[in-house]
DNA sequence: GTTTAGTTGACTAAAACGTTCGGGTATAGG
DNA sequence: CCTATACCCGAACGTTTTAGTCAACTAAAC
């Protein structure tokens, strides 16, 4: 489980998909727009996030992406090891003859952290996310207006309960 | 925080040191023979190690690296944000001046999960993976001889033990 | 049949990764 | 002293990954 922005822009762009989809597909223009990112590597990404069935497609005009499940059952886990294949930080790539006096500790040691990292990240689903950016537009609707970006951090908002 | 080979590569680095580390320093030629890394990139690598106060070095014959604290004070977080200087998935760099409609949820989001993945990577530490790595090691010497010695320790590791 | 919008592939500049090289400096031992 | 050891530093390199662009194509709506 690789961990850099491709993963953070696949989840950014489902999070919108998640919110925008309430009438109808939502097109990759629109993400492009809201998210600012490059709609040609929107494309890159929602084409792998398609063959791993996390995205449905509707062609031609008033076409677009939906979600294939519901937000709910869509972990940022599945997002990230959609778009983000996953590289192998062993020498031995996964056999065990790498070492003379001890195999090489590289292999069981990451993937145990892999694993933990990988559960915590599949217990947080789109539905969470969703919730907490909505949560904290409200947030910033009750307290917007002439607020300009002062040094107040925002509230660390829980991501997720007990995996 | 990133999470690449670099940062599994400084922690495979770390392990190695505090396994070896009960005779005086360890050198980075020793490390790079045992876990096949390339002497320079260890260099480097424990370069930001030591400046992030995580190792100390001895120079000249004999000298080499120790730990600086001991293995139950460090942490993977610790090791990883020292040789993997994090990235930013916000395009607005940390500002809240991106958007128009709606403020950037990438930049909440992510420090969301950053928390999570941090706060549980904070919680693993060298003398955790250490044990486990120990740990195993027995585990193999049983399968391999003889008799091991003594009751088995407490599996109280907090990585998983499958893949 | 034109427009919309997904689909695919090739291509590119920039960055990061991992490595190699070539030089330093401090220190232990002879 | 000298020399070997081993940390220290920085530059350069080739590869991979990022992120983005471009072009051509297909399916569907109007």
């Amino acid at each position: 489980m690789r961990l850099t922005t491709k993963g953070r822009f696949a989840v950014t762009a489902m999070i919108d998909v998640a919110m925008h989809g309430g009438g109808g597909p939502v097109t990759l223009a629109a993400v492009s727009a809201r998210q600012r990112i490059s709609l040609s590597y929107l494309e890159q990404l929602f084409g792998k996030l398609r063959r791993s069935g996390l995205v449905d497609s509707v062609r031609g005009p008033g076409g677009g992406y939906n979600l294939a499940k519901a937000p709910d059952q869509v972990s940022v886990a599945e997002i990230i090891t959609a778009v983000d294949e996953p590289i192998d930080a062993t020498q031995c790539g996964g056999r065990e003859n790498c070492h003379d006096d001890r195999r090489c500790m590289t292999h069981d040691l990451w993937a145990g952290l892999n694993d933990h990292i990988f559960s915590f990240l599949s217990g947080v689903t789109l539905a969470h996310l969703v919730q907490q950016q909505q949560q904290k537009a409200d947030v910033a609707v009750m307290k917007d207006h002439r607020q300009p970006p002062g040094g107040s951090t925002a509230p660390k908002v829980p991501v997720s309960e007990t995996v």
